[in-house]
DNA sequence: CATGGGATTGACT
DNA sequence: GTCAATCCCATGC
């Protein structure tokens, strides 16, 4: 993609990114599940402001924010909006189309569906630590393409709330491809008030 | 300089 | 369902 498509609202890349491939070396799958992060919110690393640790999600978009979570997984996100906007989605889940047998290789022995089934299990499957922290997405070592044979007319669903944080869940900032419902995770206990 | 918490995962009861 | 692992860094004294 190039750098325009990625400095643009963060809920309309997050919600375009799906279907999307996204690639590192001979590893690549099709994303199944984003989340929009943007600095106006309290769940976005991006609200406290411009420190080291958030330097890249204000930075200009088409690049890759990776940071460690809980000590111990990387997760990766695609920055967006413009630059001096912090913003970014994270990809949370991937259907694996390439390099396979090297996923597995990294993953160890777990079910396939569970190869990139998850924020933290997805860099690893892919192969993408912090050091690919601030790379660019255009023409850098990690890439996103367009939707692949297939998957052109996939359903993106704007699901649920985000997981796994403490603060503005109540935002529904969260999409998946149709038919892959809780790639990541069981849905929330609480499903969007219909 | 010390401390606390986090956009998670996997193992165990 | 519950809980520990583990490290970066923002915040407060």
């Amino acid at each position: 993609m190039r750098r325009e498509w990625y400095a643009r609202p963060v809920l309309e890349v997050a919600r375009d990114l799906v279907g999307c491939t996204l690639r590192h070396g001979d590893t690549a799958g099709v994303i199944l599940e984003t989340e929009a992060y943007h600095f106006t919110e309290e769940a976005c690393h991006a609200y406290v402001g411009v420190t080291p640790r958030t330097r890249v999600i204000w930075g200009p978009p088409g690049r890759a924010y990776v940071y460690r979570s809980y000590g111990i997984h990387a997760l990766f996100n695609a920055v967006c909006e413009a630059d001096g906007v912090g913003a970014a989605v994270l990809v949370r889940a991937l259907e694996p189309t390439d390099g396979v047998e090297v996923m597995r290789a990294r993953r160890g022995p777990v079910p396939e569906r569970e190869l990139c089934n998850g924020p933290g299990k997805l860099t690893q499957a892919l192969g993408i630590g912090l050091e690919l922290d601030d790379t660019d997405l255009v023409g850098g070592p990690i890439a996103i393409g367009p939707r692949p044979a297939g998957w052109e007319d996939v359903e993106v669903v704007r699901t649920a709330p985000r997981i796994g944080i403490t603060r503005a869940v109540d935002l529904d900032w969260r999409f998946t491809a149709a038919g892959h419902r809780g790639v990541s995770r069981p849905f929330p206990a609480t499903p969007p008030a219909a």
